[in-house]
DNA sequence: TGCGATTTAATCGTGCGCGATTGATATGAG
DNA sequence: CTCATATCAATCGCGCACGATTAAATCGCA
C-alpha cells in the first residue's frame, strides 16, 4: 500500500524532521556555549569519560575519522579539547577536555530546565521513546552489517 | 540528574543516531535510483502532490529555499523534476514531476521489502514510534499538528 | 627476522542544513 | 499612483556526514 503513503505515514520522515527540530531547539541553548549540536555530542561523550582515542569517540557517536577529525580540530581551535598522539600507540589520537570543556559541563547542566520544558515533562514517555529509538537503531546497525 | 547521564540517555542522541541509522540503510537502497536520501524524502512529496511551489515544499519537509533551492537544481540537472516560475506569480518557483521522476515511483516502492525487513516486521511497534515522533517534533516546532 | 595484512587517523570531494543576506516581485496604506 | 512593506527564491559561508583514498604505525605469521 506504499502507493498511498504520505510523506508522514513514513517514519524515516519522523525520524528525519523530529532530528531538525531537536537540533534547532537545542541551537539558540549552545550558541551562548560556542559548541555546534555535534560537538555538544561530543562533549557529553567526555565529560562520561576523558581521554579517549578517536576511534573509541567514534564507536560511541557511530561517526568515523572522516568526520570527527575535523570536528575535533575546530573543537581544540576553540580550546575545548586536547589532541596529542598516544604514546602506546602512535597510530592513535588521544582526545582529552581541556578546563575550558570541563567547565562548560556545569553551563550545559543549566540547559535542562529549557530542554525539559520544551519536550515536555512526561518522562516515562520521554524515556520509552528513547528506548524505542535505540531497539531501531540497534536493530538497522545489525542488518547493515550483514549488507 | 543530568550530572550522571551519560550519552545513550539523552533522547536527543537516541533521535541523532536513529536517523543517521536510518540514512546509512537507505542508502545501498537509493543509490540505484541515483538519489540521496533528502532528495527521496523531496520525491516522496512530490509523489503524494505535484507542482507545488517551493515554500509549499518546505513547509511540508521543514526545509527553507537555502537548502530547497540547491538540492531542487541537483534534482534538475539529473532530469528528476522541472523548475518554472509561476506565471501567476514571478516570485514563485513552481517544481513538478518530469516523466523520469514519476517513473522512480515505482522503483522506490520496490525497496519495501528491503525496508520492512531492515525495519521489522511489528508494523504497530512502527506506527507508534512514528506518531511519538510527530508529536514530539509537532510540540518542539510549539505548533499544532494534524493526527 | 622479514614483510604483507591490519589498524588508525587524516585528507578530499560532494551534498545537505541553516543563519544571514540579496534581489526581484507583489501588496497595501495613503 | 507612490512608496514602504511583505513575500519568495536565490546566494553565500560554514559545519557536519560520509564514501573513497592515503599514509603511518603496529601486528601476525612463516
Amino acid at each position: 500500500m506504499d502507493f498511498k503513503m504520505s510523506l508522514d505515514d513514513h517514519l524515516c520522515f519522523a525520524i528525519y524532521s523530529a532530528h531538525h527540530a531537536i537540533v534547532r531547539m537545542y541551537r539558540p541553548l549552545l550558541d551562548p556555549m560556542g559548541v555546534t549540536y555535534p560537538q555538544y555530542l561530543v562533549l557529553l561523550a567526555l565529560w562520561e569519560q576523558d581521554g579517549r582515542r578517536v576511534r573509541e569517540l567514534g564507536a560511541d557517536l557511530f561517526l568515523d575519522s572522516n568526520t570527527l577529525t575535523p570536528l575535533l580540530k575546530r573543537m581544540q581551535a576553540v580550546g575545548l579539547v586536547a589532541r596529542r598522539r598516544n604514546p602506546e600507540d602512535e597510530r592513535s589520537v588521544l582526545i582529552s577536555l581541556t578546563e575550558k570543556g570541563k567547565a562548560l559541563k556545569a553551563q550545559a547542566e543549566g540547559m535542562s530546565p529549557c530542554v525539559a520544558e520544551a519536550m515536555g515533562d512526561d518522562m516515562q514517555e520521554l524515556a520509552e521513546l528513547r528506548d524505542r529509538l535505540h531497539r531501531l537503531r540497534a536493530r538497522l546497525d545489525g542488518v547493515s552489517q550483514k549488507g
